[in-house]
RNA sequence: GGGCGUUUAGCUCAGUUGGUUUAGAGCAUCUGCUUUACACGCAGAGGGUCGGGGGUUCAAGUCCCUCAACGCCCACCA
């Protein structure tokens, strides 16, 4: 073994073992083998590639899945990928506009066959990509949500649900994206604040052209579709005027003055110009007062035949046309600096129009409230429970959900239009079916039409987040009734950033119960955001992304992975530097380096390579039991901590570093290193006894250690269980239960054993400390008088001398009660007693004088706190006894101390 | 405009229901170490009164109010 651990040389090798061995498909053993445990990845787009979100949360992932495995539960991480229909629709079509080829020169089969194409080429990175971070899952299920199974899931979800009466037909105003050409639901749609002008405008009064109402907009040239100007029935600029009519400046078109709470007389002029089609506030005002809408605007957003002379031009250069002549015409009244938010498409970026259109809808409040409730009752709970209020806050409106999307790349929507044989033409009021197949589409038209007509299937593909919606099923095989459905849904935890709670948790949810009649998860675990060491998103276009691929180049995965997860505690973001996982880099070295030097000695104690069964634990070593307590108390934190709903990760991670660096290097192994490295050929049958004891311990500590840090490092975890010697894999072994101590019969003396050790360990510290405060080096041998309070605690400290020498360099130790101060000598504090170390020649009395006063300085400031608090009676009164006591024995313990520090000052003059 | 979050050592963060923490860790800094597992290491030291103000309580970093700064989400193109 090197003395650098080197994650390259095993990650690969680890992985392909486990897949080779089977070991991430579900199977159990022991107790738990009939438990289901069960975890759907998030799907990442097939376009995707891994950056730091993903590598968080798949770590996240993984740990669950490898903690319930090593538990024996039948564990299943579910993995696949999402078609993400405009983000792979888009790649593509990029990619042929190099040869100078658009999709519709290709038509539609041709065209989808060619993403296909590009599909089966690169769709498997992000899934090689989520191998290189070790992520168990099993691969041999991996689904594709176009993938025919899936799509079968889409279809028959499609027909219930139209079955139902909950996706209808209908001409809304919808958002839609004229760079795709295509609806967006409201979700898809961002906001972006940006440099604006609000113009007011003057509309002429029809039955007197020389008057005006003035009116305000960001938009003039939706003018052409406008039907009514708004007033405030309130308002007595403008009440005068309502009922009467005014003409659309460039126009002949004359429109209503209505009365509308629309308007506020406080914003601008109080005059609104109401334009239905092409404004959501508008289409409502419309809506009331019957108005029909008019459509002054072409799908690619140039202004229609509505606009006059405008017609053709794009909205953009239009709206310039129309306040340059309007000012012309001497009927621009002002304009306006103002930041506007701007609607914009969150995948193309473009404004995103009104527009009114037919689509497809799912009308959410039936699906709504029963996901609501469960969230309620807590059958579904997120981890942190604030994000509850998030999900809430958006099922709760029940706005219908736009899901017929006008692209190529995606689930085709199974309806088809009955087309008659004299028209031969779609039109919006042309009858259609919903069915399954094509087959049961034209039986079913057959049976209500006739059988005179032709089948045209709809053009339109559904949203993405549809067939996400199915995850949980049907990546199981529903609507089939598989054995993985029966076994795995519902699952457990699902892992996912707050981002998605409405795109996705949220409509899995609903989609969950509506079908399976079950929440589809009981645990909903929000993930931090990672964020760059600055504080600020990382993002492709700021280059101020860290590629997770290029950290395990540099650290290992094991290192990312482990410093993740201690950095990830619940619901605060992370901010990221590569410096951080140096720490997790220098852990799994420091791992590497204590098996690497007890190794060889395990060999030569038992004359066998490896671990071997009997180990011998007859006549343990404080330190033995201690390491051995401080083992169980590690394994219970973690087993907690990691236990759904708690799911603390940084908080078991973190119990993991304290007990494998200070606890098992730092304290254990410094005190047992020579008892462990005595050379077995040389040693008397009870030095070997006691070699063979050390080496057992070590053995014993190290391979449970290694099995609860598999979970957060796998790799390293799994090559130090082979150099141990055993032959079965690490990964599918089983979780320890905190009862080391229990099985080797010291349970009873534990809670003692970690009193002592924690006493002397800080005796150590006091003379480790008086050798740091004189600069004395590691190698300067001091001798250590100790002197106790009583007789009980001197003899304890008496029969572990060594250990103190074996973490000082000490010459001569006394242990005494009550003795007394040497001349010369330094003094320190210690548990149930002092301590003095002579250093004569060495001793700076003043810099002693100066070490002490700081001391007590500081215990008699707590004196007098103490003092204080206890001389309130209304704290003696009020208090509960067992803090008031507590308090007494602290301040005892301090006055103590006090007396104790005046004593070595005086003897210092 | 509505909601949520954050504000604790130079930096990044812990601190679970208010009371053995006049506040912990890692990094950084300083001092001393080629101590034969690890310099990706070992030992020691300095450094904060917990964003400001007010309140509740015997007791507040921890609860309430308020102000401020930063961040996120939602709404809003009149």
């Amino acid at each position: 073994m090197d003395s650098r651990y080197s994650p390259k040389d095993i990650e690969e090798k680890w992985y392909k073992t486990w897949q080779d061995a089977g070991a991430f498909k579900p199977q159990g053993h022991g107790p738990n083998k009939d438990k289901p445990f069960t975890i759907v990845i998030p799907p990442p787009n097939v376009t995707g590639a891994l950056h730091m979100g993903h590598a968080l949360n798949n770590t996240l992932q993984d740990v669950l899945t490898r903690f319930k495995r090593l538990q024996g539960y039948r564990t299943l991480w579910q993995p696949g990928t999402d078609h993400a229909g405009i983000a792979t629709q888009s790649v593509v079509e990029k990619q042929l506009a190099k040869d100078g080829v658009k999709r519709q020169d290709l038509g539609r089969e041709a065209f989808v066959a060619k993403v296909w194409e590009w599909k089966n080429e690169y769709g498997d990175r992000i899934v090689n990509q989520l191998m290189r971070l070790g992520s168990s899952c099993d691969w041999s299920r991996l689904r594709f949500t176009m993938d025919e199974g899936l799509s079968k899931a889409v279809r028959e979800v499609f027909v219930r649900l139209y079955e139902d009466g909950l996706i209808y037909r209908g001409t809304r105003l919808i958002n839609w994206c004229p760079k795709l050409q295509t609806a967006l639901a409201d979700e898809e749609v961002e906001n972006k604040e940006t440099k604006g002008h609000f113009w007011s405008i003057r509309y002429p009064l029809a039955g007197d052209p020389t008057q005006f109402i003035t009116v305000s907009t960001t938009r003039p040239e939706t003018m052409f579709g406008d039907v009514a100007v708004a007033v405030n029935a309130e308002d007595e600029r403008y009440k005068h005027l309502i009922g009467t009519e005014v003409r659309i400046p460039g126009t002949t078109r004359t429109i209503p003055i209505i009365a509308d709470e629309h308007a506020d007389p406080a914003k601008g002029t109080g005059a609104v110009k109401i334009t239905p089609a092409h404004d959501f506030n508008d289409y409502e005002v419309g809506k009331r007062h019957n108005l029909t809408p008019i459509i002054a605007m072409n799908l690619d957003a140039t202004l229609n035949h509505q606009a006059g002379k405008y017609a053709g031009m794009n909205r953009f250069d239009a709206r310039k046309a129309v306040v340059a002549d309007l000012e012309e015409a001497g009927l621009l009244a002002s304009v306006e600096d103002r930041v506007i938010p701007i609607p914009t498409c969150y995948r193309s970026g473009d404004v995103v129009e009104p527009y009114l259109l037919d689509q497809w809808f799912v009308n959410m409040k039936p699906l709504a409230v029963p996901a609501l409730e469960a969230v309620e009752a807590g059958r579904t709970r997120f981890v942190p429970a604030r994000y509850a209020k998030t999900y809430r806050d958006w099922l709760e409106p029940f706005k219908d959900w736009c899901i017929s999307r006008q692209l190529w790349w995606g689930h085709q929507i199974p309806a088809w239009y009955v087309i008659s044989e004299t028209d031969g033409k779609r039109r919006q009021d042309t009858p259609f079916v919903v069915a399954r197949t094509a087959e049961a589409a034209r039986a079913q038209a057959k049976a209500k039409y006739g059988a005179n007509s032709a089948l045209i299937q709809e053009e339109d593909v559904l949203d993405t987040w549809f067939s996400s919606a199915l995850w949980p099923f049907s990546t199981m095989g529903w609507p089939d009734k598989t054995p993985e459905l029966a076994t795995h849904y519902p699952t457990d935890v699902l892992v996912t950033d707050r981002g998605i709670i409405y795109f996705w948790v949220a409509r899995m949810v609903f989609s969950g119960l509506k079908f399976l009649g079950k929440e589809p998860f009981h645990t909903v675990y929000i993930t931090a955001t990672i964020l760059d060491e600055k504080g600020q998103r990382m993002s492709k276009s700021k280059g101020n992304g860290i590629d997770p691929i290029d950290m395990i180049e540099k650290y290992g995965a094991d290192a990312m992975r482990f410093a993740l997860m201690i950095m990830t505690t619940e619901g605060q973001d992370v901010k990221l530097s590569p410096v951080k996982l140096e720490s997790g880099r220098n852990f799994a070295n420091k791992l590497w380096n204590a098996v690497r030097f007890v190794l060889p000695h395990l060999e030569a104690a038992f004359g066998t390579a490896g671990i071997r069964d009997d180990l011998r634990y007859d006549d343990l070593h404080l330190a033995d039991r201690w390491i051995l307590s401080r083992l169980d108390e590690t394994i219970r934190t973690v087993t907690e901590n990691l236990e759904p709903p708690t799911l603390r990760f940084s908080d078991a991670a973190q119990a993991l570093y304290r007990f494998t660096w200070d606890d098992f290097c730092s304290s254990y192994l410094e005190i047992r290193k020579k008892a462990i490295t005595a050379d077995a050929a040389t040693l008397s049958p009870e030095g070997l006894a006691a070699k063979k004891q050390a080496v057992s311990v070590f053995a014993t500590v190290v391979e449970k250690l290694i099995t609860i840090l598999h979970p957060f490092m796998p790799f390293i975890t799994e090559e130090i269980r082979q150099a141990l010697g055993r032959e079965e894999l690490l990964i599918t072994s089983q979780w320890p239960s905190a009862d080391t101590c229990k099985q080797l019969g010291i349970e009873a003396s534990s809670a003692h054993d970690l009193e002592v050790m924690t006493k002397l360990l800080r005796i150590v510290d006091a003379i480790r400390s008086i050798r740091g405060d004189y600069a004395l080096p590691p190698a300067h041998a001091l001798e250590v008088r100790i002197s106790c309070d009583d007789e009980p605690w001197r003899k304890i400290v008496e029969g572990h001398k060594d250990i103190i020498a074996s973490l000082e360099k000490v010459g001569k130790i006394s242990v005494e009660v009550n003795s007394a101060k040497p001349a010369f000598s330094a003094a320190g504090l210690i548990p149930e007693g002092r301590l003095f170390i002579p250093l004569e020649g060495i001793l700076d009395p003043a810099q002693e004088k100066v070490r002490l006063t700081k001391e007590l300085d500081k215990a008699e400031g707590y004196v007098a706190a103490q003092e204080k608090k206890l001389s309130n009676e209304s704290f003696v009164k009020s208090a509960p006894a067992e803090v008031v006591e507590g308090e007494r024995s602290k301040l005892q313990s301090q006055k103590d101390k006090v007396e104790k520090l005046k004593a070595a000052l005086a003897d210092l003059s």
